[in-house]
DNA sequence: CGTCTCATTGACACCCTTCAAACGAAGTGG
DNA sequence: CCACTTCGTTTGAAGGGTGTCAATGAGACG
């Protein structure tokens, strides 16, 4: 039934020589400045956690590995991901700065993590977080009011898989990844068009079919296939409502 | 994973002495005798809510109404949904006794709520919920790992609809379903073609259709639309791995 | 028996996947 | 400087799966 062929899977672990710090764990009192730098003082958590950094392609963590870590991005950016016993890969979410990569973890990974581009994070420890949110109502607030973001997040996306087709699946994720950059009219995309099917639940050529249909309409600019213009916002928004 | 899953027994009996109040929520000083009654009396949330009946199909909350409840299901089954711009309806979930629904909201509901069978709840303002969980870490736990395990939920059902064909989607929702009600072989379905159609993503055509491949195929026995019965649920189970 | 709702089944059209090929950019080596 | 490779992307052609349209079947109820 299911033709094992297209895998979505792309799995570079080739990125070597990185230079410096890149994928060492650095240690707490360097956040400190780290954080400081990044404008991430402000946060309750920068004190429990640590700054790593990884490559472009690089693991963060293994699905199923034991998750002892949470994670908030940085600088970059990560996508989660699941691979499917056909070999098939399925995005779950793409992380942007200030976003939380596996809130959800309870015992394992149930995903897997890497970085898109090069990225820094800061990795938490679930025990002490945990821990800390027990005696500390605010935070475990925060927790709550994060997850429940990620779930919206999520519903949504479940709703575009379910209920919309190739073309305004892709609007869909322009839209909405645009109102995540705050930018209303260039997109740098940090992902491959890979990612993108992976995400939406269609092929790379479909996906490369559709940028095409809206840019033949008018509706966008994807002449560099990682710098996309949206020239009709309020179009692409009715595409998907 | 359930909670409170052995209420069921006394639950009934307090339906019976509350037959008459459908749609009405009851005073919170009669919610104490009934939920001690019932057997929820240990449930942290009990002493915030009060009890409320509906009758099948009978709405719980609207679309884009104020969020003043959330609720946990104690009898019966809801669906929650969403109505697309173009009048199509999306299923976000299906929520079984022990199970919250809208524990998400946040301003208004993001989706309507309404029974599929008659339904006990227990309505619990969301404005007395915050204010405890402030003061109580343990009580904001729960709401976040209550919130991570539906955030979970959601992403397997993302999952489900971006990957899998309709036949594996539809026995994805029958393996799913029976997990959660904890039944093996024979599954009583409290929802229509129509709901799971609108739940999977497909159209009842399409399950109906897949629902006779599997029932031809020796996986399961469909006679009665309502009532199924999994031959093999370990075939199942591979079909959607 | 008639009506209503829900469910099943068939025929056909269409969208997306599959298979296949080609393009462009970046890197490598002759 | 130019072949040659590699990777990501785009595009074409054909086939299959699912939606659409239509008709029929099956219970529930008055």
């Amino acid at each position: 039934m299911r033709h094992e062929k297209s895998l979505g899977a792309h799995v570079n672990l080739e990125r070597k020589s990185i230079a410096g710090s890149h994928g060492q764990i650095l240690a707490a009192h360097s956040l400190a400045r780290s954080a400081a730098e990044a404008g991430i003082a402000a946060s309750p958590l920068s004190t429990l956690g640590v700054v790593v950094c990884r490559g472009a392609g690089e693991e963060i963590f293994g699905e199923g590995e034991a998750a002892q870590h949470i994670y908030q991005v940085v600088h970059g950016a990560v996508r989660t991901y699941q691979i499917l016993s056909d070999g098939r890969r399925q995005v779950c979410e793409f992380h942007l700065p200030g976003d939380f990569v596996a809130l959800d973890a309870d015992g394992d990974y149930r995903y897997a993590a890497e970085g898109m581009t090069e990225v820094t994070l800061l990795a938490i420890r679930r025990h002490g977080l945990t821990q800390r949110a027990a005696a500390d109502p605010a935070l475990a607030q925060l927790l709550w009011s994060t997850s429940v973001r990620s779930l919206r997040q999520s519903q949504a996306h479940a709703s575009i898989l379910a209920r919309l087709s190739a073309v305004e699946r892709v609007a869909a994720f322009l839209v909405n990844f645009a109102a995540r950059v705050e930018a209303r009219g260039a997109l740098d995309l940090p992902m491959t068009r890979q990612d993108i099917a992976d995400y939406l639940g269609l092929t790379i050529h479909t996906v490369s079919r559709s940028l095409s249909l809206l840019q033949s309409r008018g509706l966008i600019d994807a002449r560099c296939s990682r710098h996309v213009r949206l020239h009709q916002p309020v179009a692409l928004t009715q595409l998907c409502a």
